[in-house]
DNA sequence: TGTATACATAGTGTATACTTTAAAATAGAG
DNA sequence: CTCTATTTTAAAGTATACACTATGTATACA
C-alpha cells in the first residue's frame, strides 16, 4: 500500500512557521535564526532551513544582505503590489471560468453572492470563500497555486493591523459592484464582463483601501532589530 | 568592503541543473537523483537538494509519488496555462506601465517596435525582448518576478520541439496587432488599450501556435523510464 | 504455479559535524 | 581619544553520516 508520508519534517516547521507569522508571534522586521528557530521546533537546521526558503520564495521571510533572515516588513509599495496581483489574477480566473462554468458551480457561487450581496454583516472569510472559489475552479493550476500564494499574503498582512481591516470591513456594503453580477456574467458565459467586473469589485475594495489610509508601516516595533539579534540569542522569551 | 558572495553552490547548482535543461541533457521524464547529480557537479547533495527544491517550485522539476524526482512532461494543457498566464501577466504589466511610462522608456520600446513590425525575419530574442520590457519596468516586482519565471518556462518548452518553433516564426509576420500600435497606447497613457492590444497580440500568437498544433508529447523519448533510472546508474556507476 | 512474506537495495529525509564568512569587539598605534 | 587592524564569534553554507521507507526480488508454502 503507497504510503505518502515523507518529508514530514519541513512542512511541519512551514506551516509552525506561517502561524507563528499568523499569530504575530513574529513580526516584520524580527530576525529569523535557523539554530534558535530548530530549537523551537524540537528538530534539527535541515527541515528548518528547506522550511525557511520556502518561505523566502513564497514572500514572507528576507534575506536582506544574504545573511541573516527576517520577517518581510511590509511597505505601502508591497501592499499595493499584492493587491493589483489579485485584481489581475481573479478577474483572470472569472475569465477563464466564463466559458466552461458548471451548472453546480454556479448554483454554488450564486447562493454565496446572495449571502454576501444581502448581509450588511460580511466577514472575511466569507467573502474569501467567493473570491477563493474562483480562482481554485479555474482550470489553471499554476494561476491557482500563484493566486493562493498572494492570498496567503494578502491575509497574513490583514492580521497585521485589525483596527484598519475593521473599518474596511464596515465599508464594504458601499461596494457598487455586487457579486451576483459576476455570477450573471458567468451564468452568461461572457468572459470580458465576468473579468471586467471581478476586477472592477477589486479596484472598488481598493479605494476603499485607499480612502482608510495605508498605514506606512503596518508593525510598529519598538524595538530595534540589531538589538533584537542579541536580545533573541540570550532569552528567547523576552519580546519587550 | 561587504562582499556578497554567500551561497554559491545552491546557486551554481540550479543554473548547472538548468543549462542541462536547456540544452536537453536531461529531457522531460528522466529521473533526477540526487546522488548522482551532485556526482555530476562535484558538490555534496545538500546545495543540489535545495537547488532541485528551487526548481520543482518553478515547475521544471516534479516528484511524482513523494520520492523520485524527474523533469516534468509537459502536457499541452501546461502549454495552456502557461501561455494564459504570459498573456494576462504581460497585459498587465503594460497596463500597469501606461500611467507612469517615462519618454526614454518609450523611445526605447518604440525603436524595438518599429524593427519587429518591419522585419519579416524576427528572432525570438528580439520579440522576446520586447515583452521582456514591460515586465520588468511595470513597476510590480511580484509581478515580474513570476512572469519572468514563466517566461523561463516557455523558452524552455519552447527549445523542446525546434521545427514547431520554427514553423511559429515563419508565421509571425501574419499577426495583425504590431508591436508600435502596442507602444502608442502607452503613449497616450492609456491603460485599457495597452492591455486589450498586449493581450490580442499574444492571443494571436497562440494562435497561430494552434494553427501549428501542439504536439501532445513534445519531447518524444524513446526508452522507458523505470529503464533509464537503471541505465543512469550504470553509467554514474563507471564515471567513477 | 501463484501468492505471500521476508530480506536486500536504493533513494530520500534528518541530524550533525565541519567550513567559511562577515560583523562585532577589542587592542594597538597615531 | 579616535581610527584602524586584528581577533573573536555567531550564523549560515557545506559535507557527510545515519535513519527510514518503499520497492523489487527471491524463496517458501499452498
Amino acid at each position: 500500500m503507497a504510503k505518502i508520508k515523507r518529508s514530514g519534517l519541513v512542512d511541519e516547521a512551514c506551516s509552525a512557521i506561517k502561524e507563528m507569522l499568523m499569530n504575530g508571534d513574529i513580526r516584520p522586521g524580527d530576525p529569523i535564526l535557523e539554530v534558535s528557530m530548530s530549537n523551537k521546533l524540537q528538530m534539527s537546521r535541515t527541515p528548518v532551513r528547506e522550511a525557511l526558503f520556502r518561505l523566502e520564495m513564497e514572500g514572507f521571510v528576507k534575506n536582506i544582505d544574504g545573511r541573516i533572515r527576517t520577517v518581510v516588513e511590509v511597505s505601502p509599495q508591497d501592499l499595493r503590489e499584492i493587491y493589483e496581483i489579485r485584481e489581475f489574477m481573479e478577474g483572470m480566473a472569472a475569465r477563464l471560468l466564463a466559458p466552461h462554468i458548471r451548472k453546480n458551480q454556479l448554483d454554488y457561487l450564486m447562493k454565496l453572492a446572495q449571502q454576501l450581496d444581502n448581509s450588511g454583516d460580511i466577514s472575511d472569510e466569507e467573502e474569501g470563500k467567493f473570491h477563493e472559489y474562483l480562482i481554485t475552479e479555474c482550470g489553471n493550476k499554476r494561476l491557482s497555486q500563484f493566486a493562493s500564494l498572494a492570498h496567503d499574503l494578502w491575509v497574513w498582512i490583514s492580521l497585521g493591523d485589525g483596527a484598519h481591516m475593521q473599518e474596511l470591513t464596515d465599508n464594504r456594503k458601499h461596494i457598487k459592484i455586487s457579486h451576483v453580477s459576476i455570477v450573471q456574467a458567468l451564468a452568461d458565459h461572457d468572459p470580458d464582463r465576468a473579468e471586467a467586473l471581478t476586477r472592477a469589485h477589486l479596484v472598488e475594495a481598493k479605494e476603499q483601501l485607499n480612502n482608510f489610509r495605508f498605514p506606512a508601516r503596518r508593525f510598529n516595533r519598538a524595538g530595534d532589530v540589531g538589538k533584537e539579534v542579541v536580545a533573541k540569542k540570550n532569552v528567547d522569551r523576552k519580546s519587550e
